[in-house]
DNA sequence: CGCCGATATATCAGCCCGATATAACAGTTT
DNA sequence: AAACTGTTATATCGGGCTGATATATCGGCG
């Protein structure tokens, strides 16, 4: 069960690997910086940090408020704050939760990162998006793995619209060919990334793998 | 509730407005035609349906089976379709549920698609794939709202980056990067879009709609 | 002081995905 | 004819995500 990598999971680490933070700041940060990538909603950022901690992968640490937060209005606070503070882990002044990363989740953030088995769109972004946390080995097989994927998605469409028993709609040709376009485009850019990833990564032995490579394209 | 239009609802719908079809015909059909754009789990497909019938949009026709299906081997298959139907719609040969769209469904077929609440890329393409069932006005509408919100999407994200507080992985600016130009692409394609649309709606009175148009571009 | 918007956490129904189970049938091999 | 392999066909389940909603604190502003 649960083969795939979560990608949510993923990020929460990836950013708690940078400094301690709660969920609120979590999600800001994220669709601060991500916002093009992936958006994640408050009903799934809660529950992966619930998953998170009961894996031990993350922790309630103590609060980090921002600025030191002077109330300083006589016994009030400390009401409140035991109030609020019934049977959980540290909190701050303003009910904060903040999650600081452990071991455990450090280990589980590269085993996610290097996991294969991911393959959807959204999941390679976000693992490329994090890829310096990679050795350069793994970093070219996820590129070369997402450009074959890429490959035969659009084979497999061209090959199933040439033998086409049944009419498109008119519009739906249109969207195909944006979508055909987009393809190339991506498939292009990941070209580029494996070549320089190559080419950064010479060894010594380079002449092997090169005409290998031109072996392989004859 | 379910304030927003379900997508694969309407490409179900869509697709058995052209012909009858059982489940595993329209997901077939689905990843034949619009494999790039979407894809259809069992998980989602079948309770999908049971949806649709639910709500009257969808309902079993009688067996429509592709080749005559020449079994003849006596009361065997007479056994077995009574086995087999016991106490639901009709079904052919071979366990088969063939579908058939109703009134309702044609009416629900149409008010999704002209739902303007639908916002994601998926659900933006799916709309548009199925288009032509739309009018002109309700087009160019859907064109335009998704330009908009494609442009403030990407200019959040410059004004998010821009006043960075934080540091960038190195290999998030590189994703970001490209898409950011997905996003001019998808731009640009649109424009496009509007633009055939609004030449290939020229009626009469065409002179004033385009000085309203010079005069908003001012 | 009260109001409002931002901060902060949490939960829920409904839906989707990936995996899995089950079985009829078609074609080929043995 | 039995045994196999692959395709057709329907269905369900756990776990995760979305969008909506609830609740409450806090800072600033008039």
């Amino acid at each position: 069960m649960a083969t795939g990598t979560n990608s949510l999971e993923l990020v929460v680490l990836g950013l708690l690997k940078e400094q301690d933070m709660h969920g609120y700041e979590l999600k800001k940060r994220m669709t601060e910086s991500l916002g093009l990538i992936m958006h994640a909603s408050w009903g799934s950022l809660y529950p992966a940090l619930a998953r998170l901690e009961a894996k031990g992968a993350v922790k309630a640490v103590e609060a980090r408020p921002a600025i030191p937060n002077i109330p300083m209005t006589g016994s009030l606070g400390g009401e409140r704050a035991v109030f609020r503070l019934s049977g959980e882990g540290p909190r701050g002044s303003r009910n904060k939760k903040v999650y600081g990363i452990t071991d455990i989740g450090s280990a589980l953030f590269t085993a996610m990162l290097n996991n294969d088995s991911e393959i959807d769109e959204k999941g390679f972004a976000i693992r490329l998006a994090f890829a310096n946390h990679m050795d350069s080995e793994k970093r070219l097989k996820m590129l070369r793995d997402r450009r074959d994927l890429i490959l035969e998605r659009v084979k497999s469409s061209r090959r199933n619209l040439e033998k086409k028993r049944f009419t498109l709609e008119p519009y739906v040709e249109l969207v195909l060919e944006h979508f055909r376009l987009n393809n190339s485009s991506d498939l292009a850019w990941i070209e580029e990334l494996i070549a320089k990833e190559e080419s950064s990564m010479q060894t010594p032995e380079t002449d092997l793998m090169v005409s290998q490579e031109v072996q392989d394209n004859l």
